[in-house]
DNA sequence: CTCAATGTAGACCACTCTGTCTACTTACAA
DNA sequence: TTGTAAGTAGACAGAGTGGTCTACATTGAG
């Protein structure tokens, strides 16, 4: 990818996710990035194509994040229980690679785009559908049941969600720690 | 309270809820709503304190709705369940005095505003624990051991949270419904 | 009837927004 | 050396922002 291009992509995901996509203006990027404003509509057709590119930047850096953590333990149950430890750093600002938390950059997007089928909204929703594929995956390593899996996806992936909106409206750090006891005693049921 | 006052905070909370804070404008509200806008600076100090004095009033009617569907069963067991039929109710939208289910307000509109002290995002909070300690209310009548009361209302109240979440980015209407199996076994447990 | 309060419409202010465009500079390949 | 591509700064357009203010109308109480 052009040098440009990358910066200005890096620096908008920064402003828009600590921010907000709404409260952040073309020209602030630009005066953070030191880029003429030329250069980004050569790369850009639109703000909302580089909202979009952010998004799908972001994507990239939480899902090998998520994959990474998901993957660090062998067996399917302790992979979910590392996921709700993972959100505990995350919340935190354990986690240098996902910057100061401030909630999740898809849902926060999603919250400011009312129309359900735009680009914008679509790549949120694909993005969420990712995640919840990726948790279905662990589940079935320990689970046979189609419905028990789906079921049990469900949960730990809306617990998930609770969580990090929790932290954010809340302020709960802790939200991440405290699903663990029950998500113990619920992988532990048959 | 003053009917215009009224009204303004009614035509503001609606086009807030259905589209965002941002997205939508002073001048906006006053066309929709009939209204001048030196009537709305005689009653309201800025658009902030629109905001929230809109915030003030989906509280009114929201916590009620949700007191409602609590209060509709005997059992602390079957109140807690009755809650996850009551979100597939809004996800579906039926039930109109919660406007078209566009999402949490509370949660769309703290995404919105980065600034975790201001007022807007205080009342936002202060939401959150309010509606957190009526459903501990019903957990505490049939949990005894106080630890066991606060995990089983953070895992209860983030599902919620995850559900709405989930009903609003990837548009699964289904998110109230889908915690029922689990939710049902949870209570089950000692 | 008179007066004060509250409403009305909308001009106006200073600013920001996204997006376009001109004019100039730099770097590099043929 | 010359030509091209990609960069620069920033003026500009047209619309919109929150908020102030003037001038006038309506209404109800004393």
């Amino acid at each position: 990818m052009n040098e440009k291009k990358l910066v200005l992509i890096q620096t908008a995901l920064h402003l828009f996710y600590s921010k907000g996509v709404n409260s952040v203006g073309i020209n602030e990027i630009l005066k953070q990035s030191g880029i003429a404003k030329k250069t980004l509509y050569n790369h850009f057709a639109s703000k909302d194509d580089l909202v979009l590119a952010t998004l799908k930047y972001r994507d990239g850096i939480f899902n090998q994040w998520f994959k990474d953590i998901l993957d660090s333990e062998k067996s399917g149950e302790k992979s979910i229980l590392a996921l709700f430890y993972g959100l505990d750093d995350w919340f935190n600002n354990k986690v240098p690679e996902l910057s100061r938390f401030r909630g999740c950059f898809f849902i926060n997007t999603a919250a400011e785009y009312s129309v359900t089928d735009s680009p914008v909204r679509q790549y949120c929703r694909s993005h969420k559908q990712t995640i919840r594929a990726l948790i279905k995956n662990k589940i079935s390593l320990f689970r046979d049941n189609p419905e028990d899996i789906n079921s049990l996806t469900d949960m730990i992936f809306m617990l998930k969600e609770g969580a990090i909106v929790s932290a954010l409206v809340e302020g709960n750090k802790n939200a991440g720690k405290a699903c663990i006891p029950t998500v113990t005693r619920i992988l532990a049921l048959r």
